[in-house]
DNA sequence: ATCATCCATCGTCGATCAACGATTTAGAGA
DNA sequence: TCTCTAAATCGTTGATCGACGATGGATGAT
């Protein structure tokens, strides 16, 4: 975790560099690597088309095992760009559209 | 690879669902792989900030050892994301502005 | 021709991913 | 209560990542 930092290419002497931060490449990798995986792109897509969709449906929707399924779902989550909410036996799955923003926003600004 | 596709969910008939096919979410997934990492994260911007960068100083502008830095060029290289261009001893890299704005395109389309 | 520099590649190591089956947990219904 | 179903979690396995130092290849300078 060490910090070099010294960005002392050519001498454009543009003062504030401000380079976004460390932390702002670290959200958008995060981000982005939720949606690294087709299964996850697929899941992110679905849950865009439809509003709300159960997790039985999104795990007929791929070719995986359940578990796999539910493993994806919990990366998603855990990025924040997808919510889940207990309904009775079942889990709705929903996209977190400001995450899906927060996105968007970041690769749009690259 | 086995393909099972049912997506019978809720009977939606909107007929055309066609799916943005397996394809795109593979690419989609393919690129944001690549910004997937700080590291790359940071690399992509400072390409973008300035028109190109000879690779020296991009292990500069990071706290990681030369050789991680050139793999990480090597991924973004792989993703079409960036392009090396020789330069007598030096090799000149630079964003390739297509890859960027599909990149761009898919997340946005999501 | 030799040497130094720049960069890519190799080989290694520990950590993490991705997949699966099996098991556990939680809620609904008989 | 007992059972069934839905979903999460566990445990395992093989593959890949991410980091590094060391080595190798190409170019330019002496």
């Amino acid at each position: 975790m060490a910090r070099k930092l010294k960005l002392e290419c050519c001498d454009c002497d543009e003062g504030a560099v401000t380079l976004p931060a460390d932390e702002s490449a670290e959200q958008l990798a995060k981000l982005a690597w939720a949606v690294a995986h087709p299964a996850r792109v697929r899941i992110v897509r679905l849950l865009v088309s439809r509003q709300a969709c159960v997790c039985g449906e999104i795990v007929d929707s791929l070719p995986l095992a359940q578990s796999t399924v539910s493993q994806h779902l919990k990366i998603l989550k855990e990025s924040g760009l997808i919510q889940g909410e207990v309904n009775g036996p079942k889990v709705c799955y929903c996209i977190n559209p400001q995450k899906l923003e927060e996105l968007k926003a970041l690769i749009a600004d690259l």
